[in-house]
DNA sequence: TGCGGTACGAACAAACTTGTAAGTAATGGC
DNA sequence: GCCATTACTTACAAGTTTGTTCGTACCGCA
């Protein structure tokens, strides 16, 4: 996102990191919003616009920075449509859409876990 | 990790993030290392020095926080072992483990998405 | 000429994560 | 007493991510 120094060991890490295929997908859908603008995006193409309102309290500039690194990463379809006011359409590649079972599956994960204690309250009383 | 500001946008939206399944899930792994830690522990409980030899890149600074932080997230359990030198075993909780068939989806989409170009070379010359 | 609408961009600041280096505790062996 | 071992802990520093605010471009409309 904003100009690495390519020599850190943080940077280094990260290439260590990305050697295994497990943290290299990991790594593609970190930040806090990728995932959600994913899911947001798997109904179909949306507007720039229509995607801030989905998410209130990201500002633009981070939808911005997101999706500019998603695309970059395959990962979103940036079409510009040159009219005035301008109109921008994102959409998911099949590489994004292919994370579609699995954030059902890490969805599933968080429904069960997310309040074990209150599950056992229904339970046990 | 490091005590948070606690009326700050980042924990804000924080809160905002885990209201979903989703990213409730993705939260409780987040970092660079957790992932890795959760896929070792995989096959069994291993002591802290184990675990260090497994990453060689990574600090033991890192591997106590991040470890210190899946203990709290119900990720791992630790023994302690009141011996001398101290002897301390990591190994998986069962959420923990619910997570494996997940890791092996996303380490099968980074192993299909790493290098596509790679792929397309061998099968179009 | 000034304003509204859309999709950004840039400068700056705050917060968080990660890495470096050194030190702690307790006991056994020399 | 001094060193080795193991699993940490602390202080500090560097790096990255996220958030705030302001400003741009273009056209149509009044």
């Amino acid at each position: 996102m904003a100009a690495r120094k390519k020599n850190s060991t943080y940077t280094r890490n990260e290439e260590h990191i990305i050697e295994c295929d497990l943290t290299y997908a990991v790594n593609k859908i970190n930040g806090r919003w990728k995932i959600l603008i994913i899911s947001k995006l798997e109904s179909g193409k949306m507007r720039f616009g229509e995607l801030k309102k989905e998410f209130p309290y990201m500002t633009e500039r981070m939808l911005t920075l997101q999706l500019r690194a998603m695309e970059q990463d395959g990962l979103v379809k940036r079409t510009v449509y040159a009219e005035i006011p301008p109109r921008v359409e994102y959409e998911l590649t099949e590489m994004a859409l292919a994370f579609g079972p699995i954030f059902k599956q890490l969805s599933e994960w968080g429904g069960k876990y997310r309040l074990p204690v209150k599950a056992t309250v229904e339970g046990e009383g």
